[in-house]
DNA sequence: AAACTATTTGGCAATTTAGCCAAATAACCA
DNA sequence: TGGTTATTTGGCTAAATTGCCAAATAGTTT
């Protein structure tokens, strides 16, 4: 495989990890602090084993740290730089424009 | 469906468009400039038809942006604020930490 | 140790996505 | 007009993803 494709798909499984309504959702939880997984199961509103591999698949890329403390497990972003990458999705407009830029 | 999952959905199917190894190539390359659907499907290495799946896709999330010129149509990002999402990216170590965050 | 709580794992059916081929469309050229 | 090039669309099969249930694991409490 060419070098820019390898990188190109390294970065892809991170870019899939957020790729998810849930997933994303969750994320944007994290971004203002650590949560353990029953209070994301009751956010995200599906069965804590659908939940739980969420978190393991966005552990698995980096998304996430985990982090366990009695009973419960943790989660928490590894990085706090997805805060400007939402920002600039919000500029995206959906669907509308074809043929012009967005900004 | 509550505000908040709304708001994740939408952003979830920009990430999605993003969420691929070819698709990702593709905004990569078109960060260096607008091309056409043939120089990507030399780029990508694949059928042509499934190139341009994949442009359509990225389009119809708007991100990207398409324009007509004489017998071929030119592809460019819609926004250059993803350089610095993919910048942040590769600040995730993939897989490896469990417990500690990348930075 | 037994019961209890929080989380993960295995397995499976349903849905979605990917990629190829062939055919259709659209713009250009002779 | 007919032919050629660039791109898209339709259709189909293969592969990947999702989400639930049930069972397993791990730590806590009594």
């Amino acid at each position: 495989m060419p070098p820019r494709k390898t990188v190109s798909t390294k970065r892809s499984a991170v870019i899939k990890a957020l790729a998810h309504p849930s997933r994303l959702l969750i994320a944007e939880a994290l971004m203002e602090g650590e949560m353990c997984v029953c209070d994301l199961k009751d956010l995200v509103g599906a069965d804590m084993s659908t939940v739980s591999k969420h978190l393991s698949l966005m552990r698995q890329a980096g998304v996430l740290v985990s982090d366990k403390r009695g009973l419960n497990i943790y989660y928490r972003l590894a990085c706090d730089c997805l805060g400007d990458f939402l920002r600039c999705l919000d500029q995206l407009a959906p669907k509308k424009a074809t043929t012009q830029s967005c900004c």
